[in-house]
DNA sequence: GCAATTTATTTACTTAGGTAAGTGTATAAC
DNA sequence: GTTATACACTTACCTAAGTAAATAAATTGC
């Protein structure tokens, strides 16, 4: 048939969400929190917008995730010296737990690549990220 | 760092969702519900659980994109003999409209795709498909 | 210094997708 | 034939992500 290639990378991108969440059940978080809290645990107190600039989504979408994680205590906000931004970092109940949920999800995510070698996972990485790309920017493949 | 591979799937889908509805845009409507509708096209009068299997999606997302294609005149439901089932199909105004469409989000899809080859986006799709499988599913990519 | 502009975040509203539970029809057990 | 079970679809409620517009602080122009 047609463009199978976005529809199976739709399917994939789902899929792996599901297994994702289904894993962070046991710490009550969904992926995109997890994806915040991944984001803070590599590179400490952050803004609101380094954090969106980082996972490549929408301001408000940082907004929605953040606040529901501030409320359930993984994470903490505090003004910065600029009023306009929002600093935030780990609570150290996230930084407890961490650990263990990172492990949990480094098996989920090697259980559904478990059936490419690690040159395939390589290779469909390079070939992702050419997606999307016009002929000038086809250096940042190479620098990513 | 970590597993960048669901990222940029994850990246990726967004991106393509993002193009496809801007490209629907002029004909109001959105990536999910022109995927049935090309669904539709390609296969005729469907049941939704026929739509949902094929699209691998649960019963409960077809149903909304379903009532909102009925709403705009997109598709008609009708029962079927089994009065459990609701039999859909496009109206005369999608059929007319379809392959304007069609090629629309034939080029924009194109476009994402550009600066692949022909035979990087196959093994691109191969090894998407690969994702999820254990050991004794792995013939599925080759039947598929 | 004050007005205009830019910037960071938020709010409101939309579609998309998931789970759990409800409704009504069809089928199986007996 | 009546009851129990299975099935198709729907409803209610959750998170995710997008756009557009509002808010409030910082910066720029003059």
């Amino acid at each position: 048939m047609r463009n199978l290639l976005f529809h199976e990378i739709h399917q994939k991108s789902r899929l792996s969400i599901k297994e994702v969440n289904e894993a962070l059940k046991e710490f009550d978080l969904y992926s995109s929190q997890w994806s915040i809290l991944f984001c803070l645990n590599q590179f400490g107190s952050m803004t609101q917008k380094e954090i969106w600039q980082y996972l490549n989504v929408e301001a408000p979408t940082v907004t929605r995730t953040i606040v529901r994680l501030e409320k359930s205590g993984w994470i903490v906000r505090r003004e910065g010296k600029d009023k306009r931004e929002r600093i935030v970092q780990l609570s150290p109940f996230a930084e407890q737990k961490l650990p263990d949920i990172e492990e949990r999800i480094r098996q989920t995510e090697a259980r559904l690549v478990s059936s490419l070698t690690d040159e395939e996972k390589e290779q469909l990485l390079v070939l992702l990220k050419k997606i999307g790309m016009t002929g000038s920017e086809e250096k940042d493949v190479r620098n990513g």
